[in-house]
DNA sequence: TTCTGTTATAGTTTTTATCTATATAGAAGC
DNA sequence: GCTTCTATATAGATAAAAACTATAACAGAA
């Protein structure tokens, strides 16, 4: 079998017509290079060279295979290359998978930190359902992940990053907002809108209303936030939306109250997950802390970073 | 370094998500397979790989590698086909060095019959003064040639091909033409026309007039054959042009006479030459014996192949 | 002829690839 | 919670190969 060393030597040889010239340029002894040479002739099943005692040069066939082991050599190298640049592991594509009702609402707000910090990073974010991205992670079609809390596996790395309240959302009309504030009692029998049962959101607001005495209204279920956000406009009802969206989607708020419920724990917590054996968890673990940062710098009044729980 | 063995190893075990399966592949034991991919990642400064107990899968950086790593693998095998095909001696372009006097006459006559035998072989043709051929192959920028003997340097394999004789050619109106044929005493004191003294015929012209008392006139040398014609049917004088290139290229004889000398040792003789040490003079050797049958089966009339004279 | 420079061969040493046997540790099953 | 299974890693030994030194062979030049 043909190596790549006995490759490069054929392609000395055939530049300083000359083996003795060729094994000082590689730095190996002349008879290595003999040796060598003659191995890949008979490997290949060709003479490549006609060996005189004036010069050594390339038979026909040998001619004609040159431009070949160029190509492969040459392609060696881009790979080295390559592999040198890569070799910053923060050089690199990371698949990053975003649950629907964060991702949109977040990610505009720390990918330009990210690039920062972070300059030949690159992401490659697609949006499903936690559960999805959970086990996208587990099974490696994600590398890391941004998810809700709580996890259902038991197997992953979990880089908490910040609690994001949950804020009752009315249409001016209902007349509900006295100061922004009600108590957690003033929710008992309101019919609450939420997403269809494939989002964690559907979950969360199910256990508040439960909690409160509220009632969730399954006769319509938004499938986005949007949807959400439209039904309630149109006077269907109240619903609990993110912090993080209300604040970057929620454009006319003489359309809208914005309520937050005092004394009661209304919020969600997103992590960063990713797999305990990734060679590149000290990036995420990074990554992670940035996210935080960026939180605490510019999102103080809307989320609450969490540092202490750490993997 | 890393090595294509190591370089066929990551993509193996790329594709089978597993070291265990691609050793059994690879017919190679596991412990080697981990040794191995080891080593490659050291050398290349990246892990590559995220090894779990279930499953060995890529990091984001050897995922981006493996397309690089698969072109080297493409590119080398790419190679061994090459390699494979030329392993056919008789597969490969050779480069051969003709003469402007002989080439054109006589290579349209043996071409289809080498590429009815030797169906892959190739040639790179190239014209040029003998002198220069003969260097050339000395030199190696030609592989094989076909030059006029006899031959001014020793150290080449020469097989002498044919024998072709010398026809003098007169205008009509000169009225030399009796039967189409001179004794060599009547040629005493004609003006011979011939070429210029970079072209070999120019010297064989030269030594058959010292022997038979003719005179050269230096005053018009032709360049090349074709004029040398033309300056006798526009009555110049007479010449001496090589049987083949009469045979092929005297379309209207009406305008000349050719003229066969009574004997006289009026020939040159033609050889095929190449280095001693080319690993391919087997393949030469049936190229000369394919010429010198052709020429014996198509050509008697004209010329005369000699098959005693080996190299 | 002798000298010089080039490649080939012989024999040895070093390096590297590979093997077998075993350790280690996560995942699955009892 | 313990055992079993399975995958990878490590250790040590062995085999293969690539490298070296020394020298032979040989063509061309002096």
């Amino acid at each position: 079998m043909a190596t790549l060393k006995q490759i490069q030597y054929f392609q000395t040889v055939a530049e300083t017509q000359s083996i003795r010239r060729a094994a000082d340029r590689l730095a190996i002894a002349q008879p290595t290079l003999s040796t060598q040479l003659t191995a890949l002739e008979k490997s290949l099943g060709i003479t490549l060279f006609e060996r005189t005692r004036r010069l050594t040069q390339l038979t026909p066939a040998g001619r004609q295979l040159l431009p070949a082991v160029k190509q492969v050599i040459a392609q060696w190298h881009e790979m080295r290359e390559l592999a040198h640049t890569l070799s910053d592991t923060a050089a690199s594509t990371h698949r990053l998978g975003v649950p629907p009702t964060l991702g949109p609402y977040l990610l505009p707000n720390i990918v330009p930190s990210i690039h920062q910090q972070f300059d030949r990073l690159k992401l490659y974010v697609r949006e499903e359902p936690p559960s999805q991205l959970e086990t996208g992670v587990v099974e490696g079609r994600y590398d890391l992940a941004l998810v809700p809390l709580p996890l259902r596996s038991d197997n992953l790395t979990v880089d908490v990053l910040f609690r994001e309240p949950l804020m009752l959302v009315a249409a001016r009309e209902a007349g509900l907002a006295q100061n922004g504030v009600l108590r957690e009692q003033e929710l008992a029998g309101m019919s609450i809108l939420g997403l269809d049962e494939r989002h964690q959101l559907h979950r969360e607001v199910q256990q508040i209303c439960e909690r409160t005495g509220a009632v969730l209204n399954r006769d319509y279920e938004g499938t986005s936030l949007d949807t959400l956000r439209q039904m309630v406009v149109m006077g269907m009802g109240v619903a609990f939306l993110p912090a993080l969206y209300i604040r970057s989607e929620i454009h006319r708020p003489e359309e809208l109250d914005v309520i937050r419920i005092e004394g009661a724990r209304l919020y969600r917590e997103h992590a960063l997950v990713y797999r305990p054996g990734s060679p590149v968890r000290r990036l995420y673990q990074d990554l992670a802390n940035l996210v935080r940062e960026r939180m605490a710098n510019a999102f103080a009044d809307v989320v609450t970073p969490i540092f202490d729980r750490g993997s």
